[in-house]
Parts: C-alpha cells; structure tokens; sequence
DNA sequence: ATGATATATGAATATATGCTCATATATTCA
DNA sequence: TGAATATATGAGCATATATTCATATATCAT
C-alpha cells in the first residue's frame, strides 16, 4: 500500500515537545551555566575549593599558572554566582557558592567515570 | 622576627587540596563534558529530545535553525556521548544516550532557578 | 608617608567555535 | 535507473574566549 512514511513533520509528538520547552531565557542561563563549567582552569579551581577555601595564590600555585589568569577565571565564577569571595587582609579567600555547585560537579564527575549515579560510595573532591 | 602572617603558601591545607586534586586527564574530560552543555543551540536540542526522540528535521524546525547547524550539533553530542542515533529509514532518530544526561541537565535547571534573577552582571547569549 | 604584598583589570593576541553555504552521502520510490 | 528526500560534512567567516603583559587598586608593615 502507499503507506506514507515521512511527509512535513515526522514526529506526532513535535506540537507536544515544543509545548514543554521553557522558555528562551531559562535555556540561555543553563546554557551561560554549563559553559562557565566548560573550562578546565575553571574546573579545576572549583575543584580545588570543593575541597578548602583559597586565596588567589594558592590557587595560582597550585595549578601552576599565573595570578593573572586565575583572577580573570575567579571573576567569572563569581559572576556566574558559582564561588564567594571574602577580603581577608590582603588575600581574598574564595569558596564555593553553594551545594548546587558541588552537586552539578559530582554528576558530571559520575559521568565521565561511567559510573551510575545513586550508587556506590565514592571518593568526594568535595 | 616579627610574626609572619602571610608569606608563600597561605593555606594549611594546601597540600592536602593537592593530594586530593584528581587526575588532569579526568578533570580535561570533565571541562569537555560541561563544554558540550555550555551552548544553548545544544541546551535546546537536548532539551527537546528528553521529551522524545526526534529526527533532525523535527528539531530543525522546532528550534527554528538550519538542518546543517543541528547536524553538526547533533554529531557534538553525539561524540559526547549524550546522544545515541538510530537510522530508521531516511531518517536518523536521536534520542538521550542515558540518565546522565538528564539529571546533569536538571541540576543545572535547580541552580538557574536557585539565583534570583537579574541580581548580577549577565552576559549576552550566544 | 614609602615599600612590599595581594589581587583586580584593561588591552592585545592567539585560538576555539558556531553558523552558513555548497556539496556529498544515504535512502526511498516511481 | 533517476528524482526526491534526509542527513552529514568540509570550508570559510565572524565572533567568543583564555591567556599574557602591564598596570591599577588595596592592604599591611615600618
């Protein structure tokens, strides 16, 4: 028989999905959220305070890279409302923002270890 | 001698942060995970196929873009593993690759919805 | 005050990336 | 077979972004 088999549109559900998309905006904060994750100096700052509250130098130290660019990630992470800075004497003590932060970290983390989330223990960075 | 607050390492903790750094290569794959996220025409896609699987023309029109544009998204989440495809006839069928992707998705929608809008410096969307 | 220390920031630059266009590949149907 | 449909892909361009350098700001010690 002439069963049609693709024409226009090919999902009966399209009208329903696009029913259950938020809005524009909310998509552009997560996505704005997700990129500020997507680099892996900032990945690893936000790994080294999931474990303990540092000044801008120890974190320069520890990952081997200049004040500078650390400064630079930091201001971003704070804006992106993911670290919180306190002004102690001359150093500024950052740390994570909230647990949401951490969270979003130990998913991703499941993730690439393959690992399913809910599961075992697991050695918390954080 | 006078006492020395501040000088070189300022954590005590520093090294303890360092031992428990992992390695680089996880944290890289960790940064590239959140990369794929970080793009709101991939925020989309992703999210319109955790209602259903779709093929390309579908989300094509549903995000209102280019075929091409979401063919090379679509190759992007699919080399991150967030995607699987499946050829059914002309069409190639994506669907979520697994749980995952969902929960890392929804933890960033409760962090988006946890910050008062508008409360800081936002950048434009891209 | 001066000098030392700690952090922040603007400009410049090199690289990365998302989109469009044109085209290639794959599949279905007449 | 050839036409039509659906998707994939390479090249090129425009924009975004991460780092470095130089310098500004802020705090502490003398």
């Amino acid at each position: 028989m002439t069963n049609i088999q693709n024409r226009g549109i090919h999902s009966p559900d399209l009208p329903e999905v696009a029913s259950r998309m938020p809005e524009d905006e909310t998509l552009y904060e997560l996505a704005d959220l997700f990129r500020v994750f997507g680099d892996s100096t900032r990945i690893k700052i936000l790994c080294s305070l999931s474990a303990s509250d540092l000044c801008v130098a120890d974190i320069a130290a520890l990952l081997g890279m200049n004040q500078s660019a650390i400064s630079h990630q930091l201001r971003v992470l704070k804006q992106a409302r993911l670290v919180r800075v306190t002004r102690r004497g001359r150093s500024s003590i950052y740390g994570l923002d909230d647990d949401h932060v951490r969270t979003i970290f130990e998913q991703g983390f499941r993730h690439v270890r393959h690992i399913a989330p809910g599961s075992g223990e697991e050695e918390a960075h954080g």
